[in-house]
Order: C-alpha cells, then sequence, then structure tokens
DNA sequence: GGTACTCACCTTAGCTGC
DNA sequence: GACCGCAGCTAAGGTGAG
C-alpha cells in the first residue's frame, strides 16, 4: 500500500523562537550561536543568510560577513519546550511521528487522511495552527517515501540570496510516480548521505546530480563507497527507500563533550572535567532508565587531531564515581602536552541498569561492621557491584536535590577545579565557549613549553 | 584561517574462541 | 601442536546530519 509521508522543517527555528521573545528585531539579520572565539552558528535569519551566514559556521567568520547582524545565545531549554508543543500539533494528526531533531519530524499520515482530509489539507492546516498557535513558519514536503518528503521540504522553504529573501512555497508534494523526475535534476549534495568526503567521490566518478547516480551501476558505487554507503545511495537516487517512520527510537549512545576557550595543558583540570561531565552523562542514563557498558573518551589537541578512547570494563554503569572510574586509565595515557581544546564523555552499548541498592541497607550493615570498609547487603566487606549498586542509590538521591533545588545545588568537589560544577546546556556555551574575559595577570593557566 | 555539540552509522583492524 | 577459516566482539577513526 502507498505511504504517504510528510517531513516538516520549521523555518530558522532557533531564530524564529527568539523573535517571538523580540519582535523588535524582525527584519533584520539575527544570530543565534555560540559567542567566543571558538563558538559556531546554530542558526541565522534569512536576512543574515543573504550575506552568506549560515549554521555551523565559525562565529568568528559570520561576524566578519555580517558585522551588522545581532548575535544571540541560545537557549536550548526554551527551544525544547517549544519544540515540545509543535510537536504535540504534529501528534494530533497521526501518532506516527518520528523526530529528527527539535526543528524536524517525519509523520506518516496514510491512516490520518481519512480522518483530515488529503495531504495537503492535513499540511495546510499544520501550518496554520503552528503559525496561530506559536508563531511559527514551517515548510512541509510530501511524497511517498521519508527521502523524497525531506527533498520537497527543502524545495518548500524560503531561500535567501544576495539580492533578497525568496518566500517559500510552503507545501512541494511529490506524487507516485513522479519521483524521478523530481530528483533526477537535484545535485548529487542535496542527498542524505552526501558530505564533502563522498561528495568528493562521487565528482571524481563524474556525478553532479542524483540522476548521474542513478545512470551508474551498482557495483561501480560500491567500488568507490563501499558495500554499505553504494547500495544505499544508488537505491535512493532510484526513488527506491520503504524505511517506515519510526515514532519510537531508541538513543543508542549518551554524551556530553565541551570546548575549552583556551587550550589546556593541566592533567588536573583535564581530570576535573572529565568528572563533571562523567557526572552529567550518568544522570541523563539515569534519568533515561539506562546503564552503559561502553564508555568513550574523546579528546581533540590545539592542532584539531582528535582521538578517541573505549572501555567496556564490564557491568552496567550508571554513576558518575563508576563512568569516571573507567575513563580515568583512558585519559591517563594521553598526553595533553600539545594542549587539548575538546574533552567529552559518552556512554553507549546499553544494557539494564544493576538491581539499586538501598542507602539505609548499605549503611546499617556498614555500621553493624566496623571498623573496616563498607558493607555489602550481606554483611561481609562491599564488592564493587555492591558499591556500584549503593552509589545509583545515592546518585538517585542527588538527583532528587538538582530536581528540587537546582542543578547547582549538589556536585562533586573534584569539578570544581575545573571552575564549575556541572556541564552547561543553556545559553551560547551550548554552541562553544563563551566570550572569555582577558587572562589574568601572567596569560592563560598553561604550565609547560609554549606551542610550537 | 578556522572548525560546537550530539548522535548514528560505517569501515577497518585486531583479538579470541571454536 | 600448528594452521586456517570463520564468527563475534571490541576499539579506533571517519563521515554525515541537524
Amino acid at each position: 500500500m502507498a505511504r504517504t509521508i510528510l517531513h516538516v522543517d520549521m523555518d530558522a527555528f532557533f531564530v524564529s523562537v527568539e523573535l517571538r521573545r523580540r519582535p523588535e528585531l524582525r527584519g533584520l539579520p539575527v544570530v543565534v550561536g555560540g559567542t567566543g572565539e571558538r563558538g559556531v552558528v546554530a542558526a541565522a535569519s534569512y536576512e543574515a543568510r543573504r550575506f552568506g551566514v549560515h549554521s555551523a559556521m565559525p562565529s568568528a567568520q559570520a561576524r566578519r560577513r555580517c558585522p551588522q547582524a545581532i548575535f544571540l545565545p541560545g537557549d536550548h531549554a526554551h527551544y525544547g519546550e517549544v519544540s515540545a508543543a509543535v510537536f504535540a500539533i504534529f501528534r494530533s494528526y497521526t501518532p506516527l511521528v518520528e523526530g529528527i531533531s527539535l526543528d524536524e519530524a517525519f509523520l506518516d499520515v496514510s491512516g490520518a487522511m481519512k480522518l483530515f482530509g488529503d495531504a495537503q489539507d492535513i499540511a495546510a492546516e499544520i501550518r496554520a495552527r503552528v503559525l496561530g498557535d506559536l508563531a511559527l513558519t514551517c515548510s512541509v514536503g510530501i511524497a511517498p517515501s521519508k527521502f523524497i518528503a525531506k527533498l520537497a521540504s527543502e524545495a518548500a522553504k524560503p531561500s535567501a540570496r544576495p539580492g533578497g529573501v525568496r518566500v517559500g512555497k510552503g507545501v512541494v508534494e511529490v506524487l507516485p510516480g513522479g519521483e524521478l523526475e523530481f530528483l533526477h535534476p537535484l545535485p548529487v549534495q542535496a542527498m542524505w548521505g552526501v558530505g564533502p568526503s563522498t561528495l568528493e567521490k562521487l565528482q571524481r566518478l563524474g556525478v553532479v546530480t542524483i540522476g548521474d547516480l542513478a545512470a551508474l551501476e551498482e557495483a561501480a558505487l560500491v567500488a568507490s563507497l563501499g558495500s554499505s554507503s553504494g547500495r544505499h545511495l544508488h537505491a535512493l537516487a532510484h526513488a527506491v527507500d520503504a524505511r517506515a517512520v519510526e515514532p519510537e527510537r531508541v538513543a543508542k549512545s549518551i554524551g556530553h563533550e565541551e570546548t575549552y576557550p583556551h587550550d589546556v595543558y593541566d592533567p588536573a583540570e583535564l581530570r576535573g572535567n572529565v568528572v563533571r561531565l562523567s557526572d552529567a552523562v550518568a544522570a541523563r542514563l539515569r534519568s533515561a532508565g539506562l546503564a552503559a557498558r561502553t564508555i568513550t573518551l574523546k579528546v581533540r589537541f590545539a592542532g584539531f587531531q582528535t582521538v578517541t578512547r573505549a572501555t567496556t570494563p564490564g557491568g552496567p554503569l550508571t554513576t558518575g564515581p563508576a563512568i569516571t572510574a573507567a575513563v580515568a586509565p583512558l585519559l591517563a595515557a594521553i598526553d595533553p602536552s600539545p594542549g587539548v581544546r575538546l574533552v567529552g564523555v559518552s556512554a553507549s552499548n546499553f544494557s539494564e541498569p544493576a538491581q539499586q541498592l538501598s542507602l539505609d541497607s548499605l549503611f546499617a550493615d556498614a555500621a553493624a561492621d566496623t571498623p573496616g570498609a563498607p558493607a555489602g547487603a550481606d554483611g561481609h566487606p562491599a564488592s564493587s557491584a555492591d558499591l556500584e549498586r549503593a552509589w545509583v542509590g545515592a546518585s538517585s538521591a542527588i538527583d532528587d536535590v538538582r530536581a528540587r533545588f537546582g542543578l547547582d545545588a549538589i556536585g562533586l568537589t573534584s569539578s570544581l577545579r575545573a571552575g564549575k560544577l556541572r556541564v552547561t546546556r543553556t545559553g551560547s556555551q551550548q554552541w562553544g565557549p563563551d566570550q572569555q574575559p582577558p587572562s589574568p595577570p601572567g596569560g592563560p593557566a598553561r604550565p609547560g613549553k609554549p606551542v610550537r
């Protein structure tokens, strides 16, 4: 049975949300993102895009291209709230909503059309409600597959050129049977999965449009891109895409990483930050009811060389101390002397959390067993598994304190060395470190030899 | 010169057990 | 016992999207 899929994409979402709070900025070049030297643009208004500013561009470059632009720090928490309201509108038409990010989603409306009219009607209603209820605009693509719907919504969007901003069509529908006619003239880099690296390989094969790609033998693509990517792109170029809209996508990894405003050379400072990142990852794991078996450390050096080191210690981990303990030897094996600009900690390979041991039972047993090591539930000296389960209990208490009194209410003293207790997920630091005040006398903390 | 953050997926390589 | 092939797992790096 033919499916009807909508791809709904909010227009310049972060900027549009900010303009609801700052209507006096409408019509001006506005940029949301990191404000520091190492920050990047998260979103740009179409007026800013006229000057070549786009998302993921370094903020410093954006300032040069558009000096008159108004830069705003982001507010990730607020965008999340607005996004929830947008998705609630989507779900009032179909439960088959697959969120791709805060500002875009696929909707399978094949069954909803009996109730709400054809896909064009549903798209028009969604756009009207998003505008009327939330004062935001969005563009909609309609097609028999996710891949084509995504490209159709792109074709429906407003566009910005040096000459001015062009209003988009709002809705573009590709009917069954019309997929190839729509698809083949498009540039190959419009395809999902074709980034700079793949584009270069395809260009070496003489591919410019998706039609060129479709004309190639699958074997030639496999030879150039590998079996998975080659077969996948070959199928997409022939409009073959049977992927379903998946409302319940389960996360496969959870992580945090942070770029420093200045390169870090001090191992103790790195350790402090790893403690804080581990604590933040652990809190999200517990909040999601997950435990991780694999922990990965990521380090990016001053020269932008990036290394990752992973470990799978065994038992399921859910607490900051356990994750920190797993990461510590990985970090110790890394030489920070070239200068470290970023560290990250992520958890993956999820499993069920270990059974929680209550703090009361642990401490009661420990009291009965003093002096000596803390006791486990059986009265014997606590095993590492006992301690991990006890930490889960303690961590739950920490989560409760943070829920009641704020994220800064409680933290690890070892994190203080890094200058703050928690991972920042609001403000411009979401997209890079904030603008830093001038270094204290003697320059930034950076013991050791100068950079070569 | 100038490159954030988060997540998913792929490829390759090495190791281990059968 | 040595070797081979295979599967499964883990680690590391790369690519890409938003």
